[in-house]
DNA sequence: CCTATTCATTGACATCTGTCGATGAATGGG
DNA sequence: CCCATTCATCGACAGATGTCAATGAATAGG
């Protein structure tokens, strides 16, 4: 039998933090996802690939909308897939970013009772 | 007529990351208090405030259970007073932390859709 | 009073982080 | 082929961050 991975984050991907005192490993888990959303242009990133239309966005879209400079853009979505809150797509020359499904709503969970 | 401020935290605190494109000030308010929550030590003594039997624990008890300095502690501590995550008491010699109530659910309805 | 306990604050230090400009790889169009 | 576009990566740099040891303030107990 073949157990299947899960495309969708599990809801269980996170320890939470009202559940009992925390490891030190739950802990520096769950705090490099915060870490990765401890950011204004980070979150404004999450946002704008949230609210496009298709369900994903290319740096050229997101990167007019942010005066920043190219690379720091890129950085900045490279950190956001490095935290598992978003996932690369390359198509052409263009690089398509969407949320991981599930992956927001399970981060959420760990801060309910 | 007098409006009483509310001693909880409103659960509309925080504008949802996936509720249309964030504008900077949102992003920065919201950014503030997610990277309060970025570092695995502070993370442990939310959990360790919540956990507390009393609702509230004193930073000699925190500190015995973390392998860092006392400074460090209290450093930490008061990161997540000015986040809005933790209230303080002081009573006699003692300062008692405990958690804003709602802080951390309104945090995570941000995280929903 | 004098001393011990609790805790915040300060100064110092190494490391991490956000940003830019520049570079280079990959793709697609004349 | 040559060139323009898209994007990741690199080197550099200022500023923020986590940590400690030391200091100092406030309180409690003999």
């Amino acid at each position: 039998m073949t157990t299947a991975l899960p495309l969708v984050a599990t809801s269980g991907c996170c320890s939470p933090v009202t559940g009992g005192v925390m490891s030190d490993v739950e802990a520096t888990s769950l705090a490099a996802k915060f870490k990765a959303m401890g950011d204004p242009t980070r979150l404004r990133l999450l946002s704008m690939v949230a609210a496009a239309e298709s369900g994903e966005a290319c740096v050229c879209d997101l990167n007019d909308q942010l005066d920043l400079s190219q690379g720091t853009v890129s950085h900045h979505l490279g950190l956001l897939v490095k935290a598992g809150l978003l996932s690369r797509t390359k198509r052409g020359t263009w690089s398509y970013y969407a949320l991981v499904p599930g992956a927001l709503p399970a981060l959420g969970d760990s801060l309910r009772a």
